[in-house]
DNA sequence: GTAAAATATTAGAATATTATAATATTATAA
DNA sequence: TTATAATATTATAATATTCTAATATTTTAC
């Protein structure tokens, strides 16, 4: 009837289903692909997003939040990187599937 | 500064960020995975998930408007089957990373 | 034709998300 | 120590999503 590898997923469709809405956003989507490459300040993610620094500080944190980013402070400025190394290999297989 | 591979995924956030909106929904994400085997009813798919008919018909007709979904009239039944290739990918990769 | 089964539609309340503006905090430089 | 830069916080309006209940439509079986 269900294969077990379905059945593990199913099991896993809340916590899955909560990473993928970090990335169903287009701005969020656009800050994990700068992400890939190494850890920005958030006023290099806002000029890269274009939007406002308020609303990239709110999406930060609740990325951290939501267990998939990690900052340091250094200075002034503060440095965000992706933790997850799930969600990297899921940004890799987006890159794969719709980019190619 | 920015290589070509991420030029290209930044470019196509809106779109992507549209199909990660339909998998960021727990039950949705459910209805996919169930629908990674073959077609099934809107029966079948309520009964899998034990959410409401309405909801149920409700999700589909937005992920067959999204275009990920297709249906097929089978007398009084619809068969709602996954149309989009790349979404089937997207699945998989999602077992492949979260169901090891 | 009428009843029952299967699905779709509609409307609306409840809730969640997004975006903006204003302000607060923290750290550095002068 | 004051001004400025960088980031965070708070509050809120605008919008979108989710869920439910009620009803409508379509198809088949009788």
């Amino acid at each position: 009837m269900m294969n077990a590898s379905l059945a593990k997923m199913v099991d896993r469709c809340d916590e899955v289903s909560r990473v993928l809405k970090v990335l169903a956003h287009p701005d969020r989507l656009k800050v994990l692909c700068f992400l890939m490459e190494d850890g920005k300040s958030v006023g290099e993610l806002t000029d890269f997003c274009g939007i406002s620094q308020s609303a990239m500080s709110q999406f930060l944190i609740r990325m951290k939040n939501e267990g998939v980013l990690e900052s340091a402070r250094e200075g002034a400025k503060t440095y965000y990187s992706i933790s997850d190394p799930n969600l990297k290999k899921l940004v890799r297989s987006l890159k794969e599937i719709y980019c190619k």
